[in-house]
DNA sequence: AGCGACTACTCATATTCATGACTAGTCACT
DNA sequence: AGTGACTAGTCATGAATATGAGTAGTCGCT
């Protein structure tokens, strides 16, 4: 029940279309949730009918047309409701956990293949978050961005994302290592 | 489609029954996966079904009698099937960082009241994660267990776990500080 | 004697999430 | 003139996950 509030939060700062924001919800920037474009097209469907969000639609010649959307005064009370609960706690759920876990009946080499591949992915996502962070806060210092800045909300949880994807590279460049010293 | 492939890991290491299971899975134990106990006890009926599994009936005089479950020759050729496939990447998703996302336009003490009770729950599953650490390595060091112990595979993922919750109290602890200070 | 907590498990249902396929026009490139 | 990539969506269906309630006996406590 909270993919709705997810895109409520992400249309609070600016007007999207669905295509746009299931670029945003794609696997590429999502820094607080994931989904695919056909659930948010639900989403926003649903949400439009409950009058949370308002839709408008934009004419375009050379491109097909597009819906904007943005969040009404109830959408925001809604909102507002939701962060009054309780928020239930986040688990981690890998894959790559999982195969780690059978580290000891399973062929090292495999292994160390796919935990490679999720250091590269990882860093590599680390890098994008951290340069969507510089763009937010130009040329202040953190700090003072922190304190002064208008929007910090994504800047918050792009910082999250950031440290979850340096933490899993770090995490897998160990048991890499690990895994090479038991074998060698 | 990956709950069966974290019940045969766990099933590795130890004959248990859906009802242990379901106590490692629960929110306490479950540094790799996260389940509730009527999708374990759907899981190992299909996986008895496929022969992944095997069961056996444990008569207790003064308790019910239980089942108790251990990986077959078939579960643990599956397991080496699944650590080959490209494990798909692992995205957090949290309530509570909607609720951050959408910072600016909330009401602040609600946040950090949401964000105090995370620190807390995170802490306290951080020092689970740690005991467990312990417990596995017993007096030797870090280093020397990692290196020559036996069953390495539980203790790389509660690692992760651990140092996930560390992370996640870090970053409350930290959010709710900058608020302070905007808010003052 | 009654209450609540623990072991051990089952059934039914709802909600959420993921998958693949499809329409339809524009643009850049070769 | 054809290929592939990008914008902007829709439809249908299945798999995974969560929810709530229920059974039935044992144990310790007051």
């Amino acid at each position: 029940m909270a993919l709705r509030h997810a895109v409520l939060a992400a249309l609070l700062d600016e007007e999207l279309s669905g295509y746009q924001l299931a670029k945003a919800f794609d696997m590429g920037v999502a820094n607080f949730w994931h989904a695919l474009p056909q659930q948010l097209y639900a989403e926003l469907a649903k949400l439009e009918k409950e009058g949370l969000v308002a839709g408008r639609e934009v004419v375009q010649d050379t491109r097909p047309n597009k819906r904007l959307f943005r969040v009404t005064g109830d959408g925001l009370a809604e909102l507002e409701r939701f962060a009054a609960l309780a928020a239930k706690p986040s688990f981690i759920r890998d894959d790559l956990l999982v195969k780690v876990q059978a580290a000891d009946h399973l062929d090292a080499a495999e292994l160390i293949a796919r935990l490679t591949e999720r250091a590269e992915f990882s860093e590599a996502k680390a890098a994008q978050f951290e340069a969507l962070l510089k763009g937010m806060r130009g040329e202040r210092p953190e700090g003072e961005f922190l304190r002064y800045g208008e929007r910090i909300g994504p800047y918050l949880t792009c910082r999250r994302g950031r440290d979850f994807e340096r933490a899993n590279h770090d995490w897998c460049r160990e048991v890499i290592a690990v895994l090479r010293a038991r074998s060698a």
